[in-house]
DNA sequence: TCAGATCCGAACACGCGTGTTATCCTTGCT
DNA sequence: AGCAAGGATAACACGCGTGTTCGGATCTGA
């Protein structure tokens, strides 16, 4: 096996979230691979698709576990805080799972990925139970929030607007703090 | 002229936000015209991309005037505040030029839109001369980070998470404010 | 009533991406 | 050296979406 699959959804992931009507010629191509050998790791390409958003989910499912998110002895937004470093990375994942639509009507998927959202929120719940965060906006909306500036990052990395290091501190004090003057 | 061609946009929006992979017939029947008649409106399938595109960014244009973004005279942060409440409805076209990535290469919709982005960054940065923004973080992350979250509220919004009247002052207090407690 | 314009339905050609198959070649193992 | 496994190359069938064409139906204004 010269080229794993890891490294096949490395590339398939990083190819496809540039340009989501990429041809399975152009994935494999990229991933050093001939069209007929990927056709032998993923039989069709929804299966590729599929095993891309999966993969992704389950990054975040790790990085959700090791930030210790839902760890109720954690300080949730000490806990937030270390995710949004860990997620930075998982960027181009998360921005292939926002932009592909044809995943919607898959039930495990969605399933797994409503989990994740209420994982969030719980922790948001927390922080505002904890007087940590405004309790007079919807937990639901923060946990939102906190998503679109992780991506809001992530694209701002991508496009050489913000640099690398500063993205989890920007997301984290603008979610926190606001950017308005005190 | 039983449809007119500002329906047959907004139609084709709301399809193809939904599904980028849509065919021009899935559009044409749901604009209630046939693909012969679609055809004589939009010779190409890129030629209608191009006009949706062409179309949300009118529109935002438009916004940005009727809030007075750019009238040195006038409060920055309140300007962006009734940009917030104007750009919402435009949710849709919004999330479609987002994500649709075909139009990336296009010359002078991206000129159009890096103009966009300019004025914002401009009205962020007369709200930090004028302190009323933190001078600490960069112009080009504020404006990034309100569009995100306006994104984030339309999306909560399409999702039935937020309620739509809450939209835009979720977006500000957010922005400004933050989310954690003082 | 006639002429022109507009739309529709059906049919067609064409290109392209997917998925399959067969043959050859390389590599690793014994 | 000989064998087995897995990859590459090439060719093919197939479906589907795009774009075009044409004949007929409908509506409009003179």
């Amino acid at each position: 096996m010269t080229v794993s699959t890891d490294a096949i959804l490395e590339t398939a992931t990083r190819v496809l979230a540039a340009s989501p009507t990429a041809t399975l010629a152009d994935v494999a191509r990229a991933a050093g691979i001939s069209r007929t050998t990927l056709f032998t790791r993923f039989a069709t390409r929804e299966e590729l698709l599929l095993a891309l958003a999966a993969d992704a989910i389950d990054r975040t499912d790790a990085a959700i576990l090791a930030a210790g998110i839902s760890d109720t002895s954690r300080d949730p937004v000490v806990a937030l805080a270390d995710l949004t470093e860990t997620m930075m990375p998982l960027g181009a994942r998360l921005g292939y799972l926002l932009r592909e639509r044809s995943l919607d009507d898959n039930e495990e998927l969605q399933e797994r990925w409503s989990r994740i959202d209420r994982t969030i929120t719980e922790a948001v719940r927390r922080a505002q139970a904890a007087d940590r965060v405004r309790a007079d906006l919807p937990a639901l909306w923060v946990a939102d929030a906190w998503f679109w500036l992780v991506v809001a990052a992530w694209e701002g990395v991508e496009a050489g607007r913000i640099a690398p290091v500063d993205g989890a501190r920007l997301v984290i004090t603008t979610l926190l703090d606001g950017t308005g003057s005190r």
